[in-house]
RNA sequence: GCGCCGAUCGGAUAGUGGCUAUUCCAGGAGACUGUAAAUCUCCCGCCCUCGGGCAUCGUUGGUUCGAGUCCAACUCGGCGCA
């Protein structure tokens, strides 16, 4: 049922097109995996989803796990029937949640690091330190969270996420993995990558299990490379979760900004080129092109989404923040020449003024804008790579959006 | 006309003798990468070489080492009585 088929490759030899198939229908790639963590893209329809470009959705285990929880959706009918969304679904693991509910939590870290920030070794002392107040604990056999919602303790393990998932009902789920700090020295994500790639067994194994007591097809399942900001690690990583069975892969953990490139290349270079390749977390307009053409299949993200909700637009000029002084007269539309909904219909006048009232449709309409450019792009990268003119677009593309 | 009450930054507020005048809203800008996120941060009297400097609680005077805070008069507003 589940399937990844080439149609083209980069001359570069990593950056290709293809079909994954899935219970829910095909995927064509690359493409953008829109995020609806909690079940729903905020403040989209189904159809608006669709409209705007998505061909998959991104929902979360933790989240859904806590509210309304994975037995409920089942009874819901699963995450397809609850969300009344027919394509394909993926979940993540609640991997991530390992990370901004742990040492990120209250510290607002992100995923993305200056590379002239220096790693910071892990002493346990200071670790244990980083470790208070935090909503999430990692112990070898599971994390321990806590609620987010009702401060109630939970503990997800790499067996309980799979099981989870498996209930939630997804196309394509994920292995159990720790997301590492961009902070965290060589030590630290050594010892954690290797327990992640236990915990990528387990999860497996697992999974296995489920699906060999299941009459009918069950979800595909990805694999999860970790290793951080070094590159003995990733690929270290890359080859010991390519030689588990999974039927795809995802990159995961934390990358230095400027450098995030290489990461991508070292680890697929080794991952075996027929299976997809899930870029987790990556979603800016430069960071795609650099996916693409390093060959992953998949990246989702919840910058577009985020950002619109914020004000703050994609346009062929760069992004904008449309609830500043300048646009309040400015009748053109979001981003001119643009073909979504949004700009079809509306002003950047209209849509500033939603903002300043807070009208629910500000964060309708900017999100539509932003996943149609996103999902845009990345769908001209799939015609130009067939045409041959990769090269073209992305240096079109790139010269005019990053020009100021 | 008499009496009572009130006047604090664009609006609303806190502040009854002490050091830097509070908070919310509005306004200006920034951040956001597997969603703790319709969130968060900064600025919001004037000047600045970004260290700071100078103002300021209706007005004027007074008491006091020290006043947004106490006193008096005045101005404006509200309420009541004529």
């Amino acid at each position: 049922m589940f399937n990844f088929k080439i149609h083209k490759e980069l001359p570069n030899g990593l950056g290709r097109v293809g079909t994954i198939s899935t219970p829910h229908g095909d995927i064509e790639t690359p493409t953008f995996v829109v995020v609806g963590t909690k079940g729903t893209v905020k403040s989209l329809t189904p159809e608006q989803i669709k409209e705007a470009g998505a061909q998959i959705v991104l929902a979360n285990t933790y989240h859904l796990y806590l509210e309304p929880g994975d037995e409920m959706v089942k009874k819901m009918g699963g995450l397809h029937k609850m969300m009344n969304w027919n394509g394909p679904i993926m979940t993540d693991s609640g991997g991530f949640q390992t990370f901004s509910l742990g040492v990120a939590y209250k510290y607002g870290i992100s995923k993305f690091i200056a590379a002239s920030v220096p790693p910071i070794e892990m002493v346990e002392e200071a670790y244990d330190k980083l470790r208070q107040n935090k909503k999430a604990k990692v112990t070898e056999d599971g994390v321990e969270f806590q609620s987010i919602i009702d401060g109630s303790k939970h503990f997800l393990s790499p067996e309980k996420s799979v099981e989870i998932q498996h209930n939630l009902g997804a196309d394509i789920i994920f292995a159990f993995d720790e997301c590492t700090s961009p902070h965290a020295g060589y030590e630290y994500l050594k010892q954690s990558m290797e327990r992640t790639h236990r915990w990528a067994k387990r999860s497996l194994d697992c999974h296995s299990r489920i699906l060999e007591n299941m009459r009918m097809a069950g979800p595909a399942i990805f694999g999860i490379v970790q290793g951080g900001r070094d590159e003995s690690l990733r690929k270290e990583s890359a080859r010991y979760i390519s030689s588990l069975s999974f039927d795809g892969f995802g990159i995961g953990g934390s990358f230095e900004k400027e450098d995030m490139e290489k990461a991508v290349g070292w680890v697929n270079k080794i991952l075996p080129k027929e299976k997809p390749r899930h870029l987790l977390g990556i979603g800016e307009p430069s960071d795609l092109f650099m996916a693409v053409e390093k060959g992953c299949d998949l990246f989702d993200c919840v910058s577009p989404t985020r950002i619109a909700r914020n004000g703050g637009i994609y346009t062929k000029d760069g992004q904008i923040n449309v609830t500043n002084k300048k646009y309040r007269e400015d009748l053109q539309p979001l981003d001119p020449g643009c073909k979504c909904y949004t700009c079809q219909n509306f002003s950047r006048s209209y849509i500033t003024h939603l903002f300043r009232t807070k009208e629910i449709l500000a964060y309708t309409l900017s999100s539509i804008h932003n996943i149609y450019f996103i999902t845009n792009i990345v769908s001209r990268m799939r015609e130009t790579i067939l045409s041959g003119n990769f090269e073209n677009y992305k240096k079109e593309f790139l010269g005019r959006y990053y020009k100021n």
